[in-house]
DNA sequence: TCAAGTTGTCTGTGATAATAGACAACTTGA
DNA sequence: TCAAGTTGTCTATTATCACAGACAACTTGA
């Protein structure tokens, strides 16, 4: 059967996508779930799945949907709200999102500070550090990118237990640190290099937000350096100025 | 240049069809109104004559607009009202709703009288009756074509003046009669057949209105029997009862 | 009667839309 | 580890969309 554009005007393919988007704004569809495979839904239009696939790119393209090969595609949660407090953890601002936080570790290494570094810890140049980067995600849907540097020698075993804990709060919890807080944050935005677009799936030329922090423990002595580059159209920082 | 469908998933044709709709709604284009030439609108929207048609032909299938080859596109007129009362002059309830009443001639011959319209008329089976079948519009809309029966021993030159004037009530009055009324109305409905639907500039499968009516001077006596199709789609018959 | 302007129809070209089928690459749960 | 189910990619075909140009048929006003 060929079901055309029945002189509508109007291209399959869109009204597909027009109908997907209204099950997600009504909540046939709630955010972070997953929708019917391409197949039900082209079976369900009586369409053939490559007007369903086209129905779902354009939806993609908006940010409304997420498709992982294998698995399926998802409803996008909406911005994730991210305030830039003293006391910034991201799996208790995930988690007050009603989302599951997750983090995986890409690449954990040592290497000596730089002279910027060193400032920023209060070590001497050419210190040791332990350099951990790890992706940081909301349910399925990767929100940032971040590098943190720490002192090797005081934290030797850091990349291995962030390997495992996927999260830093725990890794200074290890070394007896209970709390810590922001000192500083720097916030500018740029266009996502290939890497990072990459690893947080974005589309090319989409723009991150970076993050330069300080965290220091409760003396108010530096542990952690941090760069990080979030996704932009995936979060919303808060600044409360008083 | 080739302006396509930017991805939006819907037809220029359509877009531009909309844009019309929108000027014909909004009163930019007012009802009975000649739109600015095909050429006209391709130039102002940057798109191909042929698209501009395409978009027309869309409005021309909802009975939003009309062309006239060698005139042009003019916006189509909403329904006419009409009412079905004792004294129903076509003139006179075009003239109401602001639009110009016309009438053409159609047709002309001298028949005998079937049995059917001696009864109506009263006049013995075969008697010779002038047959006029006129078209009427309003402004430059087709809205009926009415076979018109009368004898043609009482009114011998009713075809010529017909064609003069286009006014059966200007027949009648040339033969001193200053008044008459609807003495009897049927109304059933079917599909126009060709020539029909071709003088009424209907599309092929539209419906008709058919009306079979006596009307009769003030003293109660026939004067004509009529029969008429209306393009459905352009009149709303309004009986009131008491 | 004529010229200008209008809608109608024809042929042709290239891009897009929608179809169909097959298989690769990947995730997930048993 | 494996099978089932998922998204991703490829090739191919047909119909529609939009473009372009030319000319016919018709209306209108001078």
């Amino acid at each position: 059967m060929t079901t055309l554009n029945q002189d509508s005007g109007v291209a399959l393919w869109r009204r597909v996508a027009d109908s997907i988007e209204r099950g997600i704004s009504d909540g046939s569809y709630p955010a972070g779930e997953r929708l019917p495979g391409e197949n039900e839904i082209a079976e369900a239009h009586r369409v053939n799945r490559h007007t369903v696939r086209r129905a779902l790119a354009a939806l993609a393209e908006r940010g409304l949907v997420r498709a992982e090969r294998g698995s399926g595609t998802y409803v996008e949660t909406s911005r994730l709200a991210y305030p830039l407090r003293a006391r910034t953890r991201f799996s208790e601002i995930v988690g007050a999102g009603g989302r599951e936080p997750r983090g995986r570790l890409l690449n954990a290494s040592i290497e000596p500070a730089t002279r910027e570094l060193a400032r920023q810890l209060e070590l001497k140049p050419g210190a040791p550090l332990a350099r951990i980067e790890g992706l940081r995600l909301a349910d399925r849907t990767p929100i940032c990118i971040g590098t943190t540097w720490l002192s090797a020698e005081r934290f030797p075993d850091a990349g291995k237990i962030y390997r495992r804990t996927g999260s830093i709060t725990k890794v200074l919890a290890q070394y007896g640190i209970r709390d810590y807080r922001r000192a500083s944050t720097r916030i500018t935005a740029a266009i996502a290099d290939a890497g990072d677009a990459a690893r947080l799936d974005l589309a090319l030329g989409r723009p991150v937000l970076i993050v330069d922090a300080t965290d220091v423990d409760a003396g108010g002595a530096p542990l952690l350096a941090i760069h990080a580059r979030f996704a932009a159209e995936r979060v919303t920082f808060e600044v409360e100025t008083d």
